[in-house]
DNA sequence: CTAAATGCAAATCATTTGCAAAGAG
DNA sequence: CTCTTTGCAAATGATTTGCATTTAG
């Protein structure tokens, strides 16, 4: 796992078994699991605080590794950070496509800037149905 | 307050003077106060508990007149429901800044129209900071 | 060795709920 | 008068924090 070990010595963080276990069980997961279900996952075998887990969502989301992704459920769920890019949720069946639409893209950091700010992300979602 | 009338009829509600005031908060607020800020403004002046205040938060909301805004900072926000436009968010301050663009409004909704769908609401959020 | 990381339990913070009293229709 | 709404305080649930102990570098 390069990529965290670069990471944690960027960062001044150890490299610790346990930041490794819930980067892999984000990584691996096909769901966004919020603190509580990353830590039943990881305790799974390994000796864990709810905590710790609190904490390491915390310290990679502050790197810039995870970003919290904020339902209005109760929970932050976490991802991995990744390219800010628009969502179209089709309201009647729930899919969600991940669009890919530059022309957006570049308007929304156009219009951020000309705010006077630099755009750190975005999250984009639409709504619709089909006609 | 015709629409607030109209809706506590439709809805079985009863027209108390406390869902005045919480709506009258939100209608002219021009930012999106969180449960425990809309207190504090409808307690200026009036005799209204903060439990009060969420339940008429949720029955708006579930009313449909309200929508919740989900920040990562721990509190829900609330906002007239039906305004779709975009926000920019200050990641240092928190600042929120409702924007009113018509042109990102307008390439979001023509990007749902190619995709087939047709839009029934969107959310831009924009992260920024000011350099 | 030394500072960072951890576990556990206690502390916070936002939000919800139980219950008796007050108010709308 | 009946049923909804309210206030207050206690309960919940998610997340954070204090502190003594363990561990990576």
């Amino acid at each position: 796992m390069t990529e965290l070990e670069d990471l944690c010595l960027r960062k001044g963080l150890r490299l610790t078994e346990h930041r490794r276990i819930v980067l892999e069980i984000l990584d691996s997961a096909t769901d966004h699991p919020c603190a509580r279900e990353i830590h039943r996952r990881a305790a799974d075998g390994h000796r864990i605080g709810l905590a710790t887990v609190y904490r390491t969502l915390n310290s990679l989301t502050a790197a810039g590794v995870l970003t919290r992704l904020t339902l209005s459920d109760g929970r932050t769920r976490y991802e991995r950070a990744g390219a800010s890019h628009p969502h179209l949720i089709d309201v009647d069946t729930g899919e969600i496509l991940a669009l890919d639409e530059d022309e957006l893209a570049r308007l929304i950091e156009d219009t951020a800037t000309s705010l006077g700010f630099r755009l750190v992300g975005y999250r984009l979602r639409m709504f619709g149905v089909k006609p």
